[in-house]
RNA sequence: GCCGAGAUGGUGAAGCUGGUAAACACGAGAGACUUAAAAUCUCUUGCCCUCCAGGGCUCGCGGGUUCGAAUCCCGCUCUCGGCACCA
């Protein structure tokens, strides 16, 4: 017989496995017998596949041909990410394009896949530079902005000088590099596109529950999105002119301005002594003329701003700067308090702006003492004694109390001695109620007596140090004697009562940055009209039943509008009790002038008005902004007796959506008088972009809404129509950094778009993050070749969930959480029926070199795959890799590991020879036959449970038995075959076919133990004296207690561990030990 | 500083809801086959005392619960990962 030689018998099944299709899509699957195994996208790099590639592909085919067996209709798929960085810099060194470099970079890697024998459906591969992919990216983009989740904005970001470009948070290292090229990152003023992945936080906290990911994972992903209860408050800075002192919510002057803060201790509000604003705090520009000391201010300001990430961290010390001439009014007791700014307040978290309680925050503490600020307690740092003996603690209840409450335990004096000490009278006692028995109590004291100072604090501890946690209010009137938690409820419920603030829970994370200033990715499919953005306006306010032209935001707006230099017709309109839209119209169109350059702001019931004004009017206006508006009456005529009938309400939509360039909805989310739904028939008659606000009053009906205004007022942008997708990369590129989009440059990429939108429309020239490529890539494997949907209906239906990811911890606050974005997002537009994309997902763990450390050209230790399927096998590498330890555990290679597995497949093939046509029983022991029915029954549950490690040493147990045996029977032989399948593929089907089948092993089904063989007849039971082994005795499987402690009682080690004395205690438990006390 | 994961032979690691610690593999040692080497096969291999028999010790450290703890509880040490002036 020939020699295992994997090399000819490897690449002759790939082949014919291709050639059948075995590893082709079932088309019979359903929802419940389907099982989608995910591995994740790889990026293709020049330095091809590595050690940890070889892991994940190796373990998901595993999974995946072991689900086959057992009838399981299977999707698996691979694909590439190859837009990116790598191939850009690349092309920016050779001048040669990265579609070249990428693709060939893509062609050996997935040769490197092959060779593995994956069984993956190469039909459905995809690459994430096709524009047939890219296109369904750009298409995400697009359902992002018209859902309101994609915004444009100005503001401070993360610039890479070296790679010339913004990074989002999650591309920027702890210390502040680029992740790719480390460069430290700097802070660049930039506008930028960005995805409102906050407005999911809540959401993506939530389902986190609800799937089966590591605890870590998941607990990383918690922190990142970082949530915190509190409140926002609003502080009074009074003009400082007129004299007067406002008090909450009395106005004193309009000229007062005022500042918000964020806290989650609103309770110690009373202990405020200053505010601090973050430098770059828009505020501090606007009182400008009133800091006395604004040299000194302004030095301050430009100095941090230079500071990196980097620097801020270095520093340690506090600094900061008074504003001279300006203060604050503590909402609550009308104290004037000092304005500071300082860096230790980060500008983008919160209000970017704290109220400073010194007494009870470390940094607040540790400022105020360096520039000599007041500090004041308002929460009882008093600690309270219990001395007792320690005989008299309930320890196991004490420990349930310390599990949620702050209880601290010092022992001291005399031996056995000990007090508790706890921050809070009430719980004191309850501790010594309920934890505290027998002897009871030997006195009760407070750290305010003299006597129990000495026992727990030394000298430098008696030092005033901030105390942190939660216990009585004191100092602080109302709120006086009340737990920290009570305290906060009711000082919420009096400033929102009060107007001066309210409950707010705040988050960490932040919107997600999606421009890219490169070449190398899918073009944000935008267009945009710079002439049109800076035409002067005029705005037209159209407001709603009842109401008047300066209601509501409206009059606020009218005053910032006007302030930019834009016109505003705000006119009360006729009948505002008993509105009829065309009076209304008729009379809009007498007094006011339409433009190219209007925008409709309409509100409400003016949402009529403005739909009828735009049927009549032939003038094509710039926008339309509908908030909180109805194309249709929804209540009863009872509830608005004076409001039109709904027949007179019917609108020519086509004419409208005509007369305008761009239509956005702003609906208040909670709104119950004009319903979600009809928000959303309404986007879709007028292809709107539709907003889902939560406003400070419901129905806009008051306060001040900057954000979604802003948002929402902006013209001169548009998105690229959907049917002219994909908006192609152009050929015509110098890839050289400039700062500038490398597509600025591009004719080839302006071409057409002016004769198609018009003069002055140009496209936009950055491209996307490739995040937004491998967020959504599962889907399209789905339907890869579709072009009218990124995925059908009926395939979405079909496989997703994903049942199986296997993926790299690295990818936990990047890719994993913009995936469950995407999903949710995808949810809520009804694309889908569920909102979490992975059900089940692990990662892989690092594989080290033989040298224990991280695989780097520098240590000359990298592992080649390919080149140890070269040398041992693709069998080999794949079972060795899962053979190594827990698929999720770090762990180094072994090149000895892999000759051992080597070693074990030549056994597996010399096999062979012994194999004997006949029934088990005719020759082999009973013992093969069970362990044979054994290794199946724990290779099955090892295979269900990813512990691919273990199911490698049982199979190696039986291939050492059947190795003893002269003779095996071909039954058996067939056996380890079928549980070695997943693992090793191409031996298992050559040996199979040896064995004279003429079909695939892998179309075999999973072997199914018989359980009454593994059943042993005679136990072990173990014999133990006080609990110490002292032998053994084999008895029958059946055997009852007693005789069982009988025939224990006689073996002699137990008679002579005995030593004559009669047991006092005899624990059997049945079919392993018995356990004698003496 | 905060959060999380982990610590078992010379090495990678097994060890179920508490019940013979070290399965399987690597390495090492001895032997068989061979002129020799490689390959293969057989035996030994946690540590200590001992010719053997046998005994003692051992899962980072210290306690506790239990007839019995690697496993459960408490405290500590160290290693690795994440976050970090987040109010």
């Amino acid at each position: 017989m020939d020699q295992y030689n994997p090399k000819i018998i490897e690449k002759k099944w790939q082949e014919e496995w291709e050639k059948k299709g075995l590893s082709s899509t079932p088309v019979d699957a359903t929802r419940d017998n389907k099982m989608y195994v995910l591995p994740q996208l790889p990026y293709p790099s020049g330095s091809g596949l590595h050690a940890g590639h070889a892991e994940v592909y190796a373990a998901c085919d595993i999974y995946a041909r072991f689900l086959r067996m057992q009838g399981k209709k299977v999707l698996q798929v691979f694909g590439l990410d190859s837009f990116g960085l790598p191939a850009e810099n690349y092309a920016i060194k050779t001048n040669v394009h990265p579609r070249e470099t990428i693709n060939k970079a893509g062609e050996m890697f997935c040769e490197q896949v092959r060779s593995l024998g994956i069984s993956v459906d190469w039909d459905r591969f995809v690459r994430s530079s096709d524009p047939n992919y890219y296109q369904w990216t750009q298409w995400f983009f697009l359902l992002m902005y018209k859902r309101g989740l994609a915004y444009r904005k100005k503001q401070s970001v993360n610039w890479c000088d070296s790679c010339k470009t913004v990074l989002a948070n999650e591309q920027v290292t702890p210390q502040g590099m680029c992740e790719r090229c480390e460069t430290v990152v700097i802070q660049k003023e930039m506008e930028q596109w960005y995805l409102k992945i906050t407005e999911y936080a809540e959401r993506l906290l939530e389902g986190l529950d609800r799937i089966d990911w590591p605890e870590e994972t998941k607990q990383r992903q918690r922190n990142w999105i970082g949530r915190s209860e509190g409140a926002e408050i609003l502080f009074r800075i009074p003009c400082g002119t007129c004299g007067k002192k406002p008090v909450g919510q009395t106005i004193s002057c309009a000229d007062d301005k005022t500042v918000a803060v964020f806290t989650t201790r609103p309770d110690t509000i009373f202990g405020t002594t200053y505010l601090v604003l973050a430098p770059e705090h828009p505020f501090i520009q606007n009182q400008k003329s009133k800091i006395k000391n604004w040299n000194e201010v302004q030095a301050y300001i430009e100095k941090t701003g230079k500071k990196t990430e980097l620097d801020r961290q270095i520093e340690k010390e506090k600094t900061g700067v008074e504003l001279e001439g300006i203060q604050a009014i503590n909402p609550v007791n009308g104290e004037g308090i000092p304005i500071w700014i300082a860096d230790y307040v980060l500008a983008t978290y919160g209000t970017g702006a704290i109220m400073a309680v010194p007494a009870h925050d470390e940094r607040d503490f540790a400022f105020a003492k360096k520039f000599g600020l007041k500090i004041r307690q308002v929460v009882d740092p008093t600690e309270y004694f219990v001395a007792v003996d320690k005989a008299n603690v309930d320890f196991k209840k004490l420990n349930e109390y310390r599990k949620t409450i702050f209880v601290n335990e010092i022992v001291f004096g005399a031996e056995g001695q000990f007090t508790l000490a706890v921050r809070n009278k009430k719980i004191m006692n309850k501790i010594v109620q309920n934890c505290i028995t027998r002897g009871g109590v030997k006195g009760i004291y407070s750290s305010g007596e003299e006597s129990v100072q000495d026992w727990y604090k030394t000298e430098e501890e008696k030092e005033y140090r901030p105390f942190l946690d939660e216990a009585t209010a004191i100092n602080s009137d109302f709120l006086n004697d009340l737990e920290t938690k009570e305290a906060k409820e009711k000082i919420i419920q009096h400033l929102e009562a009060e107007r001066m603030g309210k409950r707010h829970i705040q988050y960490k994370l932040r919107d997600w940055s999606v421009s890219r200033q490169r070449f190398w990715g899918a073009p944000i499919p935008m267009i945009y009209n710079e002439q049109r953005a800076k035409n002067k306006k005029h705005y037209l306010f159209l407001h709603g039943y009842r109401a008047h032209g300066s209601d509501c935001f409206r009059s606020w707006l009218k005053h910032e509008l006007e302030k930019q230099g834009h016109i505003v017709w705000a006119e009360d309109l006729p009948n505002t009790d008993k509105p009829h839209i065309d009076e209304q119209v008729d009379f809009v169109l007498r007094t006011a002038d339409l433009s190219e350059d209007t925008v409709i702001v309409a509100h409400s019931h003016g949402g009529g008005v403005a739909f009828r004004l735009l049927e009549k009017t032939k003038q094509k206006i710039a926008k339309v902004v509908l908030v909180d508006c109805f194309y249709k009456p929804e209540f009863t005529d009872k509830k608005r007796p004076d409001v039109e009938k709904s027949d007179t309400w019917t609108f020519d939509f086509e004419k409208i959506r005509a007369a305008a360039d761009e239509f956005v909805i702003v609906h208040d989310r909670d709104e119950k008088t004009i319903s979600k739904k009809q928000a959303e028939e309404m986007a879709e008659l007028l292809g709107a972009r539709l907003i889902f606000e939560t406003p400070q009053e419901r129905h806009f009906t008051g306060a001040k809404e900057p954000r979604i205004l802003e948002e929402s007022l902006v013209t001169g942008l548009h998105p690229v129509s959907e049917h002219d997708l994909p908006v192609l990369l152009p050929d015509d590129v110098d890839f050289k950094p400039t700062g500038q989009s490398p597509l600025t440059y591009s004719e080839e990429f302006q071409k057409g778009v002016e004769e198609q939108y018009g003069k002055g429309w140009k496209r936009e020239v950055d491209t996307l993050d490739t995040f937004m490529c491998s967020s959504w890539y599962y889907y399209r494997y789905l339907d890869p070749h579709n072009d009218t949907a990124f995925a059908s209906k009926e395939a979405l239906k079909r496989w997703m969930p994903v049942d199986f990811y296997l993926g790299g911890e690295e990818h936990v606050n990047g890719h994993l959480l913009y995936s469950r974005f995407f999903t949710k997002v995808l949810y809520d537009a009804g694309y889908i029926d569920f909102d979490e994309p992975f059900l089940k997902h692990r990662h892989q763990g690092l594989i080290l070199g033989e040298d224990n450390r991280k695989m780097s050209k520098r240590w000359g230790n990298v592992i080649n795959p390919t080149d140890v399927v070269n040398t041992f096998g693709a069998d080999t590498v794949r079972m060795y890799e899962m053979f190594m330890g827990p698929l999720e555990q770090t762990k180094p290679w072994s090149t000895n590991g892999v000759k051992g597995v080597r070693r074990f497949l030549d056994k597996v093939w010399r096999l062979h020879a012994s194999v004997v046509r006949h029934e088990p029983s005719d020759s082999e022991s009973a013992e093969l036959d069970s362990l044979v029915h054994k290794t199946v029954k724990k290779v099955t549950k090892d295979l269900h449970a990813m512990s691919f490690n273990t199911a490698i040493a049982k199979m190696m147990e039986l291939v050492n038995a059947m190795q003893k045996e002269e003779k095996i029977c071909q039954q058996h032989f067939e056996f380890i075959l079928l549980l070695l399948s997943p693992f090793v593929p191409h031996i298992a089907e050559e040996l199979w076919a040896m064995l004279g089948h003429t079909t695939s092993i892998t179309l075999e089904s999973w072997p199914v133990f018989d359980p009454s063989k593994i059943v042993d007849e005679m136990v072990m039971l173990v014999l133990q004296v006080n609990g110490k082994m002292r032998g053994s005795i084999e008895v029958g499987r059946d055997i009852s207690d007693d005789d069982a402690k009988t025939t224990a009682l006689c073996h002699p080690n137990v008679v002579k561990w005995l030593g004559g004395k009669e047991p006092k205690k005899i624990i059997v438990v049945p079919g392993k030990l018995v356990s004698i006390v003496v």
